[in-house]
DNA sequence: CAGCAGCTTCTAATTTATTAGAAAGTAGCA
DNA sequence: TGCTACTTTCTAATAAATTAGAAGCTGCTG
């Protein structure tokens, strides 16, 4: 027995998941292209195509028939409740569980951008008040 | 060119790192001893020193000659810097460098147990008091 | 000193992940 | 209809991750 398979989408699959979730279904050539863009991820047409069927056995797309005869590809798995299972993940194995550890290293974390920063003070904020209304 | 090398500690890495986190330095009988207990991976000893290897070879670790002849490692990477690195790539690649959408995720979460959830609204309430400080 | 109990190092097997060429199929067009 | 430009599928190679046995070294102990 080596090597589980992986629980999460790997790094390639995961950009591939972040074009189709984008651009909505596509075939192996749109997706190549998009890769080529914003990934700087140079890949031949037909390693794309392998990673695209690898994932459609992995059950996180599914493909049917296009009218160019290629095949489109469309996203199973749901943004959302993906990042939501790798989050928790790291959560368990990271941060031992612990949420709030979690939230006290994001709140520390100095490579924060100002605006995020901004953000998540007025997240933090209403969600403070919000806990205050339930209080009284 | 396939497989680049992980950015992260694997795992196992993760488990072991956990372990000499934990309990400080340690040799191989010890590690394997841990991993039984804490995470239920019966692992050979020979398997255990393997990875003990790598890892040193990727400097997570260093070693030195103990007292009974059998070596003594160490983690090198801090605990905390582990964990905001790879709380930093979770924010860049799961939900686009955002990380107030990563804290809205975190605050929506069913999973989480009322004990942590109260932990959170306590320091979201500290960081929400602290902020309207800073207005003032 | 011989042997054993322990250690380290070497070697190797398996699976996943990544990459891509070769071969085979298909549909439109000259 | 035969060529061409696609497509898909098959095959394969490499590297990392995981697991562990075999071989070799070392220091006590009878």
């Amino acid at each position: 027995m080596a090597r589980p398979a992986a629980k999460h989408p790997t790094e390639l699959e995961l950009q591939i998941l972040h074009i189709l979730w984008t651009i909505g279904p596509a075939n192996g050539r749109q997706v190549q292209t998009e890769l080529a863009k914003s990934q700087s991820r140079e890949l031949a047409y037909t390693s794309v195509v392998t990673i695209l069927n690898i994932m459609t056995r992995k059950r996180y797309l599914k493909r049917r028939k296009g009218e160019g005869g290629s095949f489109i590809y469309t996203a199973v798995v749901n943004e959302k409740t993906n990042a939501g299972r790798m989050l928790r993940d790291l959560v368990d194995r990271v941060f031992h569980g612990s949420a709030s550890a979690l939230l006290l290293k994001l709140l520390e974390d100095k490579h924060l951008d100002p605006d995020e920063l901004a953000k998540l003070r007025e997240i933090v904020d209403g969600a403070g008040e919000a806990s205050k209304e339930r209080r009284s």
